[in-house]
DNA sequence: AACTTAAACTTGACTGACTCAAGAAAATGA
DNA sequence: TCATTTTCTTGAGTCAGTCAAGTTTAAGTT
């Protein structure tokens, strides 16, 4: 929960010109890892009231470019910012409520890295979502037979 | 390239009805793999004029709920579908162009599928997607510096 | 072969995340 | 303080995907 100078100052290192909705947004995802655009609006409006979402969404893509904020989208969701950049954790999704936890890299600083096969492209990142169930929908859920257990024969 | 009655006997063994639409878009999935829907629908309709898209969005569902496609949706792209189902591999998709290619996974049967620390979700399935340049990219990109390049110290 | 019914298809309107564009406002460096 | 560049506001627009209701069709049953 970094204080409003401390988001000034990330501002400023990234020679970003420091603005009040900067701040707000910068501010609201390091306290809501994983929220996406439209709780991010709501929450920054909270403090800022009168900002419009265009400029939310510029924010959030200067903010995103400059690298103090990092975007995910599973598949599925909408996007979603997280401030925690810089290292290389992924991220855990429920399949059933959608719901985000970091997880750091299973095999070191760069995992995963080594494709087998590159196909000539010159890989950059490895970006890992594990899928699952949440503590507390896998308590709800039934166990649901997957799809691939009616596999049969054909003549 | 499947024929129609191959693609026919992938439907029976899964216990769906037959119908042209689903020969025609699994068909299509199986020759063009990692298209998006609106190129099926283009595809399909070349076979069989007059498919409404509705009815490919509710054969691309039905397919990949059968297990006999799957969707992949990587960020900042539409819905792909491809018909290689069952083994786990990944992908690799071109920052530039979206070119997406096939990726066998670097570390056998279950790749990476052991989070270092789970957070109590019970982990189905790890998808990886590895993010650079296609060979066709990189030649013509200009390298571009990172973003995490410019940090300071901040006072 | 005809019947029944559950599943699939058509049509057309709708939703919602996200983008575009152009003018107004504000922060920075001189 | 002024000029310039960047950012913000406003409002319309785009597009993938969904919803809903009525119609058609395939497959199991009689």
């Amino acid at each position: 929960m970094p204080s409003s100078s401390e988001c000034e100052c990330m501002l400023r290192d990234a020679h970003m010109r420091v603005t009040s909705p900067r701040i707000a947004v910068l501010s609201a995802v390091h306290d809501h890892p994983h929220a996406d655009t439209n709780s991010i609006i709501e929450i920054v409006r909270k403090n800022l009231s009168e900002v419009s979402h265009q400029a939310v969404y510029d924010v959030l893509h200067a903010l995103t470019e400059a690298g103090l904020l990092r975007r995910i989208q599973p598949s599925g969701s909408v996007a979603r910012y997280e401030a925690r950049v810089g290292d290389n954790h992924h991220h855990v999704v429920c399949r059933s409520c959608g719901a985000i936890a970091d997880v750091d890299c299973a095999t070191g600083a760069t995992p995963c890295l080594a494709a087998s096969e590159d196909h000539g492209y010159s890989i950059d990142e490895a970006e890992v979502v594990y899928w699952g169930l949440c503590p507390a929908c896998s308590t709800l859920a039934v166990p649901q037979p997957t799809p691939s257990s009616r596999k049969e024969a054909c003549v």
